[in-house]
DNA sequence: TGTATTTCTGAACAGTGTTCATTTTATTTG
DNA sequence: CAAATAAAATGAACACTGTTCAGAAATACA
């Protein structure tokens, strides 16, 4: 029966509208400010269609969510692949983080801030595969980085946390407005700055 | 005339008390879930009448916000005389703030995760004097450590900036549920020694 | 064509922050 | 003390929010 087959691609269709209408409307007006009856009138139905394709509002963020990261693996890839030393590899690999922080800010508090798409996974009862997957990327590259002789005798994970937390952290004191107590013309510069220092430390560690 | 200084005195009380039912309810039930009605009635009084003594909800908030960056800075001079080395001083001084966030996670998510106080700030076009504030104290420790011969030729600002970067990333990713990629008995364990890592790395530092 | 399913709507619910005319309370003046 | 004035508090109203659900419309199957 073909029939519901194409059902089956019309929900999949529908669901593809909806996302899509709720990224645009959540990239020009942000998160706080767009309803699902936003939503609904963008793709021209009414509010309570949108609870037949997705469960909450909550559900939607976490759609979008995992696309973001789809998007952050391909940039963190792309910091990999252009270097062949590994620790160039570990410092392109922030560098992309970071440039894909500050050129989708709303995606990545999606991804790294909001507790909504947790939320979500939190009552399917699943694990942050996104995250992890990311995590590995880290922890895989700070793996070379010790068998080329750097980081001489720290543990890979309790290093990639480290490093993790340093990078996520310039980026949401920048995105939360926390760096506002500097010179708006500084800010950015500081940042990087910032990441270059932590760079020049960890290069240089020895036991 | 004692009477205009009398309602001087009962329009501090009465943001006194507002301030604090906001308080608890916040540190009861989130901020999300605490309304303007749920502070009125918990004083006893009509909705409308908070906006008396308040402009809106993100004023509240602000003020709330400053109250805790009073705990914050005791919390960190109570780190720094814990210490006479100025590098204990510093590792001490994060440990405290760190903390504090665990320890205050609402409280933590309002002074520097929160967009609301910052909005307050922004539009009375003032200066973020409490976070400016906690960043001195930051820098002066730093600066002691540099007299005393430690991280040489680094810039200041730019290692303060690091150093807070990397403990606000240990505490929100913690915070907002980013570290449920790791088994839950291993997190808070995780982050702590992550903080080690990073101490250890930087007492090693020479140029 | 008629019945059964699926899909969609739009009203309704309980909630939000915020405003404002009206009423209540307090103070000052004659 | 009583009347006039000023200040404080109310509660209804506005325009929203996410979410649910009975009923209407559209589609599929016999």
């Amino acid at each position: 029966m073909g029939v519901i087959d194409r059902k089956e691609r019309e929900k999949v269709e529908m669901k593809r509208q909806i996302l899509d209408a709720a990224r645009t409307l959540f990239l020009e007006q942000g998160f706080e400010k767009t309803s699902i009856r936003n939503i609904a009138e963008a793709i021209e139905y009414s509010a309570g269609t949108i609870y037949l394709y997705f469960k909450d509002k909550n559900e939607i963020l976490f759609a979008l969510h995992v696309e973001a990261f789809e998007a952050l693996m391909r940039a963190m890839q792309a910091g990999i692949i252009s270097e062949t030393d590994p620790f160039d590899r570990l410092v392109a690999l922030g560098k992309h983080y970071l440039k894909y922080a500050f050129e989708n800010p709303e995606l990545y508090d999606l991804m790294f801030v909001m507790t909504a798409p947790m939320e979500t996974l939190e009552c399917r009862e699943e694990i942050w595969c996104d995250g992890e997957r990311a995590f590995e990327t880290l922890k895989f590259v700070v793996g070379e980085c010790m068998q080329a002789g750097y980081f001489e005798g720290v543990d890979n994970e309790t290093f990639s946390v480290m490093t993790w937390s340093l990078v996520h952290g310039l980026a949401t004191l920048h995105l939360r407005r926390r760096t506002m107590i500097f010179p708006e013309e500084r800010r950015v510069q500081l940042l990087e700055e910032a990441y270059a220092q932590f760079v020049e430390i960890i290069k240089r560690y020895k036991k």
